[in-house]
DNA sequence: TTTTAAGCGAGACGGTACGTCCGGTCTTCGG
DNA sequence: CCGAAGACCGGACGTACCGTCTCGCTTAAAA
């Protein structure tokens, strides 16, 4: 059995049985889903998943860490291959998908690690890395798509055009002033489709 | 002066020290700006404040809910009338104002307050009528006289509008994913100048 | 209406109402009996009464105050007047109702009382006085009555005798190691009638 | 020492640290004989002996409940077998040494424990095992001696005996309207040496 | 096979904060 | 102008979780 070259230590000791590693995420997936963040506490993760304490803290530094993992283990990223049909329809169906899941009960969980992600750095970079950065990533396959088939004008800076499509997505997740419908997303990709490359209206003096 | 007639019962027993109420919400303020939505506990705030804990719980009901309450306090809606030149350059000095205000430290109690309003309902109205409301009705307020004047097109929806302002802020402000700046603002109202009111590009289907 | 003459300062102001006095005083007995001492708080007597907290304050310094006052209105001294035949069976009679009370529900009134007495001397006193004193006064008047007639013989210390009458009551009440019975009254006085005046059976050295 | 078979659980998880209960108990009993049950409080008791309020509470139900056994634990039941000379000399000596435990400053403790007794059945019951059933035991030993060799007459009821004793001694105790002196034990004892076995002086009617 | 290091459950522990009860005190108005 | 009503501050309550720790037991790779 080939040893592993130099960065993992040679394993000592019993083994970590895996399904205490699942055992705590489903248990953590759970309770976020029925009670939101503040019911993610260590203690009732420990109860539900029948696990100790002290080896959740094993696993995890504390309990947002938890429900970060499991929220972040569920959630994978739009896929952009399988969809069939034009590049645009295919980035269409992609935001409609996200539109479906923010307003869905899924959607408060999403809410939940915003939320949890402006209290600790190490929980928003791996929300940034996880979520918003896969999400972002699909989303801009699929635009590259639509600029070289000239469904969409080539904008001036891709990472404003993502931010146009769901900057106001997250917002109306997060405040909750108005539905998340599809028709919204079809109104944003709207914006964005017709958007030109020109100059600014008017140059900002300062 | 003439005592109202039927909304106010008429006063009994020892009346509310104004002072007390003063001196918690500035401790609250102070706790937040200092070290988040964490910092502003029940304990700290009474300390801080010297008044006593119960004392607090009199005037809201938890900790969040004072947080709140001295975030609304300070924070003035963004005025659209001071703002000299024409209505363009006042909605974009406006928009100017409020990324510096993302930008600056003040920016990470927004944050914290739109985290604390993801688990209360409660917390969520106030955010969103007293915050989110005014800067929307402020910006509203610009946006017409801009219609007006047809330095912008008339927008099919005007919520969708403010969406398309605000809600990339927002979404940089609570990811970090990218800076906020005057430039950045800028490159939201071009997109918005430019959109004209036309047929969606492509109906949705279902 | 016509004024106190000179005794009595001239009453200034509203005066009591008595209907407040005697409110408070059932609404604390009522709490006594229900709870125990424990049950009669400033807060729920006020409550009960349909009396603010302070107007309490103005007639009791403290809770246990008014649970004894109102245990001691209730309480007449036993009646050495009202019984008919010997002197020895009066008395037998008036201690017979001792215990029926004692061991009724009245008696952990009683005990109550004898606990809050031990905690604040101002209470211990009225005790004293208002209750112990009075059973005591008026057995006493029946054991000398009893003493003259010749059905019990002259103790050398009366006080030590009636020690030895209600001391055991008490004790049992207190304690609850046992019942309180007519039949240990009984065996309680015929201690005491058989009790002849000697000298000690063995005068202590020291 | 063999380790007892089946009625020990083999110690789940960390033991408790001895030294935690004994620090509890000893700032307890501090606070009971310096200021009464009313200054047993548990913030009082978790300050004094360097313990968090969490940690009582895994002990105790309640500060009542921490006095009594604090006051327990100190106090060690009357020993009968010490005493040098006659069983009635002995006895004499016992219940001296009681009075005098009475009538020093412990003696508030113990009553403060009666106090508690009585709003806890709880209290009451431990207090009751652990104190009063053993003075009653201890005193009980000696008066059987003492009617072995004939110094006491056989007596019909021995519970009856020992509350003529110890009856007089927590009333004045409790009601503090006479000292607690060894002359009042001794013609207390007089009149439990004198008592005869005979038939009631006047059987009770009902 | 025997070590031996780690996984793991249980629970003690010091803490922090919670939200509540109640205690006394002070202020304003109604009778 | 007293007295009732009610807001005030503050002490203590009992609880929930936190994060750390010490145990005893189990497991499986290394020696």
């Amino acid at each position: 059995m080939p040893r592993q070259a130099s960065s993992a230590p040679p394993v000592r000791g019993r083994p970590r049985d895996p399904r205490t590693r699942a055992a705590i995420l489903v248990a953590a997936r759970d309770l976020l889903e029925r009670g939101g963040l503040t019911a993610v506490t260590i203690e009732a993760i420990a109860q539900k998943a029948g696990v100790s304490r002290p080896t959740i803290y094993r696993y995890w530094p504390n309990a947002p860490a938890v429900a970060m993992a499991a929220f972040l283990e569920k959630t994978g990223a739009a896929s952009a291959a399988a969809s069939p049909g034009s590049a645009l329809s295919a980035l269409r169906a992609q935001l409609h998908a996200l539109a479906d899941a923010f307003a869905a009960p899924a959607g408060r969980s999403v809410a939940a690690m915003v939320a949890a992600a402006q209290s600790e750095t190490e929980l928003a970079k791996a929300f940034r890395n996880e979520f918003i950065a896969r999400n972002r990533d699909a989303t801009w396959a699929l635009l590259e798509r639509c600029i070289a088939d000239r469904s969409i004008a080539e904008p001036d800076d891709m990472d404003v055009t993502l931010d146009l499509i769901f900057g106001p997505l997250f917002y109306r997740l997060l405040m909750g002033h108005a539905p998340i419908t599809r028709g919204f997303v079809d109104q944003l990709l709207d914006t964005v489709v017709r958007a030109r490359r020109r100059r600014p209206v008017q140059p900002p003096a300062g």
